[in-house]
DNA sequence: CGACAAGTTGATGTTACTCAAAAGTGGTGG
DNA sequence: CCACCACTTTTGAGTAACATCAACTTGTCG
C-alpha cells in the first residue's frame, strides 16, 4: 500500500456522499463526518494492493476515486476478477473481529481512498447506508454469478456494461450514455470468464452493429433500447420505498 | 411458504448450534436461545419458496434441516442456482430496514426452518457468529464466481463437491468421505453453469477413474488426494487466531 | 526513435451445447 | 404384484461457441 498523504479537493469527497445519501437519509452531522474523512484521502498508484488475501483487514475504507477490483489467483496462473470497486464504494467493512481479507483488492488505475468512519452502533442514517451498500454489493455478486453461469459472451459484455453504467450513475459519473471504463480487454476477459481474444472479437461485433463504442478508456451505449433487448436487466434494489 | 407448525425434536436444533458455536464463542444463554428457536421449527415440503425475489423479507430465519437454494430465473427460462442453504445456515439476515429479497430461495428437499433470534446490538458471541456466518457466505459466492469463470467442467464439479463436504463437515453431516447430496444432475448443471448432459458425462469420467461415487442422493470422495490435485482448494477462512 | 503494453487477425483445436431418444428409477393406484 | 406415470439418468450424433497459438499492428510514452 504505497502511499502519499495529501489533501484531496472537496470534489473527491462527492462520490461517497452522493452515493450514500441516495441509499439512506443522512443527517448533516453524518455528511460532515464523511466530508472530513474524504478530505484525508490517500493517493494510491495503479496496480497497488489495498488488501491481500488472508491478511488482516486494517480498517474499513472508502474508495473515493479511480477503479479497483477484487480478484482471485489460481495456482496455475489463471485469474478471476470478482468485482470492481468504483468511486463511492466501501471496502473492508466487516462486522466480525480479527477479520482477514478473503480476496485480494488491487487498484487498476490511480486511486484515492480514505478510512471509513465507523458507523454508530445504534442505527442511524450512516449505519443504514452502510448496510444498504453491503446488500447492493451482494446483489452484484449474484449478477456476476448469473452472467458467468448462464450468459453468452455477447450477453456478458452487454450486461456488464449496463451494470457499470448503473453504478457510475449513482455517483454522477455518467455523461449521457458514456462513462469511463479504464480497463483493458484482458481485464474484461478475466472478469467475464473469457479470453481476451474472444472479448476482442465480441466487442467488434457489437461495434459493427452500432451498439456500443469503446475507446480511450470510455464506453458509450449507442443504442440502449436495442442493447436492453439482448439481456434481462434488473436494476439493483435491496429495499422498498 | 406452505407450512405446518410442529415441535421438532431437539436433534434438529443441533446443526445451527454446532455451526455457530464453532464460528464464535456462545454463552450458555445464547445456546439456549438458539435451542429454543430451533424447537419451534416449521416443516416445509420440497419445492416451496422461502423467499421470493423483490418481496419483503419477513424475518431472519435459520435453516435447520434439508437443502434449499438461492436462484435466479432469466426471462427466457434459463436458471442459475447461486448458492445452497444447508442445515445450520442463516437466511434473510440483513441489516437494512424494509429489506426485500434479491433472489428467490426455494427448498430442494423437505426442510425445517425457524425464526432466527435477533442478535443483540451490543456485540456478543451470537452477533459475532452471525457476522462470521455472513462473511463465510460471501466467501462461497467468491468461490462460485471463480468456479464459473475459470474452471473446466471437471474442475467445477470437484471443487463444488469439496465445498459441500467442507460445509457439511461443519454441521457433522459427513460420514467418512461420504455426505448427502440430494440434488439432481440438472440442478447441479444449473449451479455449475453447464448442461445436465455435460454434467452427466463429466460425472461418468470421474466415476470411471474411481475418484467419486454418486448414488441415491449421496456423494463419496473416493480418492481425496487425487481429487485435491485437480483443484486449488482453500477452506473458507474469514478471521484469524 | 525504440520499447512495451494493448489491441487485432488468422488458422486450428477443444470443450461444451443441442437435439433426440432410450433406459432406468421411484411412486401410485388398481 | 403389476401397470403406469413422471422424472431422472444415460447414450449418440452433429454443431456451435469459445480457446489456443502465434503473429502482426497500433498506440503510448519516455
Amino acid at each position: 500500500m504505497a502511499t502519499e498523504a495529501l489533501r484531496v479537493s472537496a470534489l473527491s469527497g462527492h462520490a461517497i456522499i452522493a452515493r450514500l445519501s441516495r441509499l439512506a437519509t443522512l443527517g448533516a452531522m453524518e455528511t460532515q463526518v464523511l466530508q472530513a474523512a474524504a478530505e484525508s484521502g490517500i493517493r494510491l498508484p495503479a496496480h497497488s494492493e489495498i488488501l491481500r488475501e488472508d491478511e488482516p483487514i486494517p480498517s474499513a475504507m472508502i474508495f473515493l476515486s479511480g477503479w479497483a477490483c477484487r480478484l482471485r489467483h489460481l495456482a496455475d496462473g489463471r485469474r478471476q476478477i470478482l468485482s470492481f470497486l468504483l468511486p463511492g464504494d466501501l471496502i473492508g467493512v466487516c462486522r466480525q473481529r480479527r477479520a482477514i481479507a478473503t480476496t485480494t483488492v488491487a487498484t487498476l488505475t490511480d486511486a484515492v481512498v480514505c478510512n471509513a468512519p465507523s458507523p454508530p452502533q445504534g442505527g442511524g442514517g450512516l449505519a443504514e447506508a452502510f448496510a444498504v451498500s453491503g446488500a447492493l454489493e451482494e446483489v452484484y455478486l449474484f449478477r456476476q454469478i448469473t452472467r458467468l453461469g448462464r450468459l453468452s459472451a455477447e450477453e456478458r459484455i452487454v450486461d456488464f456494461l449496463f451494470e457499470i453504467h448503473e453504478r457510475l450513475s449513482a455517483v454522477d459519473l455518467v455523461t449521457g450514455n458514456s462513462f469511463p471504463l479504464p480497463i483493458t480487454q484482458e481485464q474484461l476477459a478475466d472478469t467475464l470468464g473469457l479470453t481476451s481474444v474472444h472479448v476482442n472479437r465480441t466487442l467488434q461485433v457489437l461495434r459493427r452493429e452500432g451498439l456500443i463504442e469503446l475507446r480511450g478508456g470510455r464506453a458509450t451505449l449507442l443504442d440502449r433500447a436495442q442493447l436492453k433487448l439482448m439481456i434481462d436487466h434488473r436494476p439493483g434494489r435491496v429495499s422498498h420505498a
